[in-house]
DNA sequence: AGCTGTCCTTGATCTAAATCAGGAAAAATT
DNA sequence: AATTTTTCCTGATTTAGATCAAGGACAGCT
């Protein structure tokens, strides 16, 4: 029998209606197939790219989550980004040819695996497919441009409800439940991430539990106000 | 006579090696040439385009120097980023084919106009502009994101000084001086592109004047002690 | 040149969030 | 299952930077 494990393609992966051959034809998306690889799975706490090493492959993610950060001055960990599902790993890497940060798995992880070399040719045969890279870019550009905007001149309960919300949404995208899910990072991760110290994090998710805008229980959170998240929000 | 200005080309553009054509042959520049317009010369406080306006046009900036800002839930402004020439302005609308921000002229500013219907033609037979269209954005990313973290979790000296040497950087690159400059935006402006009040912008400016590591005459910057600077951006 | 509005600076006060501290609960490792 | 390590929570204290306040310097007008 053949293993199916060692046969995952676009066709029939779950992902393919966020991931890059979302708006693919049938045919395109065999062609895409064809090139894409499969990497071995990651165990939480291993990095799939180092800051510095050659870039040449993007990683799709298919299961899992990992963050990306870079190192300052003092080795001090800056996280940059969360991956989820469906999401592109690499891009801010096309410039210089080189991984500008350090990509780590936050659990369990499975991950496909593009060449460079053939997307960039396959890019120049299928005008969608480079459409559909461009567009995936652009978001992450606006996405980020965006965070800027909502820490900055922002006050902590507000940048966490941002976070949420944001999280909140790319769980629904994914076809999961954008009012109850996981946090797989630590809550030092995601002060990190936002600006706010630990105890800020917790503290701020102490209190929207008592204000029954949430239900936390561990890396357990539900959404039980919506509304009043998104008003929190900004 | 023919009137020069109507006659500017990137062959003959001083901003050409930081712009989009930077790694193009001559044949292909001059192809590129051929479907890039000129735009009216903005004057201060001109917008060149809004939030939700269709997307025609990536506009390259070839003298003055522009802020891009969002509108929160209040109205009020948040500024995601300065444009300063050679820049492009437009790659976060790829993705919805919509401005996601308005564009403002900071003083008297001249662009070049591109299509975007003409450019993804050019793109799909240059492999070379293609590329370059990539890295000019996965460039933006990478900036958009290390200023992430480099506001987060950072004091507020530390994050003028990021900024200044930025914009220091910007100069040198396009053969400015990149220890002397004209500041082109307010101080309100700074500010709120990296999250502090007018008043600890002007603090910092004076206290660094006073410890010399900068000289700052209402717009003018010099950089006195660029190794300071930098020790202190961390 | 003079007027008007915006921009910048400096000082005094206040406050949100960092830091310090300690303990409890999970999770990983043995 | 027991032990070690990491993560999370809550309280007390401190502090960096916001806010409030007011005067002075520019720049754009007429």
């Amino acid at each position: 029998m053949v293993n199916t494990i060692s046969h995952i393609h676009c066709q029939n992966c779950s992902m393919a209606p966020l991931c890059l051959p979302k708006n693919l034809s049938e045919g395109d998306m065999a062609r895409l197939d064809t090139i894409i690889q499969r990497h071995k799975p990651l165990h939480k706490k291993d990095l799939l790219v180092t800051a510095d090493a050659p870039l040449r492959y993007l990683y799709a993610v298919r299961s899992g989550s990992l963050k990306s950060y870079t190192l300052d001055d003092h080795g001090v960990e800056q996280i940059i980004d969360f991956h989820l599902p469906g999401d592109l790993v690499g891009f801010d890497a096309l410039a210089t040819g080189r991984h500008r940060s350090f990509t780590q798995a936050l659990e369990t992880t499975m991950l496909c695996e593009i060449p460079l070399n053939s997307l960039d040719d396959l890019s120049a045969e299928m005008p969608v497919l480079r459409r559909e890279l461009m567009s995936m870019m652009s978001s992450e550009l606006y996405t980020s441009k965006q965070l800027l905007g909502s820490l900055n001149n922002r006050a902590a309960d507000a940048r966490l409800a941002h976070f949420l919300l944001g999280l909140s949404q790319r769980f629904a995208d994914r076809g999961l439940s954008g009012k109850s899910f996981r946090l797989s990072m630590t809550r030092a991760d995601i002060g990190n991430y936002i600006g706010l110290s630990v105890e800020t994090i917790s503290r701020i998710l102490s209190r929207l539990q008592h204000e029954n805008v949430l239900l936390v229980e561990n890396k357990l959170v539900e959404i039980l106000a919506m509304d009043r998240l998104e008003r929190l929000a900004g």
